[in-house]
DNA sequence: TTTAATTTTTAGACAAGTCTAAAAATTAGT
DNA sequence: ACTAATTTTTAGACTTGTCTAAAAATTAAA
């Protein structure tokens, strides 16, 4: 149906759409994709052709419905693999983004439904990203950043924005994890730092970590 | 290091090389590939290039020991990954080869030897192949064709030759498998063909069957 | 051993995906 | 509103892997 990098270029303008509404500019894409304007340029043309994204020149692009549902499915898969290899295969959760990306193109709908019911039909991935289910339905659950949170709110860290391996790697560091309950202890005005209270110990975080983690009040 | 298509080249050759020594022609390895002759022409020098096979001019081509390494590596994450399916997915055996054909070109080396230990270390796939282990040794079980046997002989099912959809659907039609303790009761000289006696039933299978079939005796 | 058939290689073309450099359009600055 | 900066598209080229048609080499037949 649709090539390695067709399916790349599907993913990358879903993911740019989420934080972004209206046409996504080529330029956009081309730095998401480490590749050149003018290469997005003529892709885009083709998946337009294809009917997966809408695009008039100059404008950006946006998925059509069946776009969308294309990229559902390809990060569907992305998700359910990073579960099998951190569930069944010891990775850990900042080692799996890359071979997923080479998973997700495995092209088996058996395949994929059957590793659903083998994971016992997980509903987030390693990082607390949503897994799609098999119609492309997203159910995103409530979460909030942490650092739009005030002084004595608490609640249970669900999620990363920032899903590199550095920060990851980070956070285990300092004994951050998903599923942990985290309250907010003091918040420093000068450089946006926060002070909070993780698995019985205060710890301080940047303004810029406190960007990064999903909080889950109640 | 090997693109897709190269990866599939060197098993090719590979494969063909099992059951005829010396060079492996040009239209052998097309026909295997469903490819054109002059297409493997071309990638035979990039091989020889690349010093994972030697190539003489009208000569055919054999596997280097780099070669053979790297031949190896590809069979093993195929035959890891056919167990995967079977074992732990619910694949039937027929159903498995095309999903591993698209699975054995993933790269990650932790993933594999993760695969490995988590399918508790197979020695066989389901189809009684040997997996070559993480060095690239292959090691052989003693096994002879069915249809080498005389009246009276017995043993075990242990692999197919013919892997193909077809044939491994009709095995499963007639209750054969591998594990299968399997006696030859008469064999018919007119036509070769074989009566066996299987699971506490005694059927007749055309000599083509019994050419397909490995017995491990004792 | 000479000719005929077959196999293999070469030459040239094509599709997919990418790049660089230049042209065109848009956006920003004054 | 005009010019300058930036973004986006076009034009042309390159790489990988493939194909067809023709030439060359090998093998088989007479
Ligand atoms: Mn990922
Ligand atoms: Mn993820
Ligand atoms: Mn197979
Ligand atoms: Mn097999």
């Amino acid at each position: 149906m649709f090539s390695q990098s067709e399916e790349n270029y599907i993913k990358t303008v879903y993911h740019l759409s989420i934080d972004f509404d209206g046409g996504i500019s080529t330029n956009a894409i081309a730095k998401a994709l480490e590749t050149k304007a003018s290469s997005v340029t003529d892709m885009v043309k083709k998946l337009s052709e294809k009917e997966v994204v809408i695009y008039k020149k100059y404008q950006g692009v946006t998925l059509t419905d069946f776009g969308k549902k294309v990229a559902a499915s390809i990060i569907r898969k992305h998700r359910l693999w990073e579960v099998f290899l951190v569930d069944k295969l010891n990775f850990s959760w900042d080692e799996v983004h890359e071979v997923a990306e080479q998973l997700e193109h495995i092209k088996s709908p058996k395949l994929i439904s059957e590793l659903d019911a083998f994971l016992g039909y997980p509903k987030q991935d390693p990082h607390g990203d949503p897994i799609p289910d098999a119609e492309g339905n997203i159910h995103q659950i409530n979460k909030k950043l942490l650092s739009l949170l005030s002084v004595g709110e608490e609640g249970v860290c669900v999620g990363v924005d920032d899903t590199s391996s550095e920060f990851l790697k980070f956070l285990d560091k300092q004994g951050i994890g998903l599923g942990n309950r985290i309250k907010i202890v003091e918040i420093e005005p000068f450089d946006g730092s926060f002070v909070i209270e993780v698995n019985e110990k205060v710890l301080t975080i940047s303004n810029k970590i406190a960007s990064n983690l999903y909080i889950q009040k109640r």
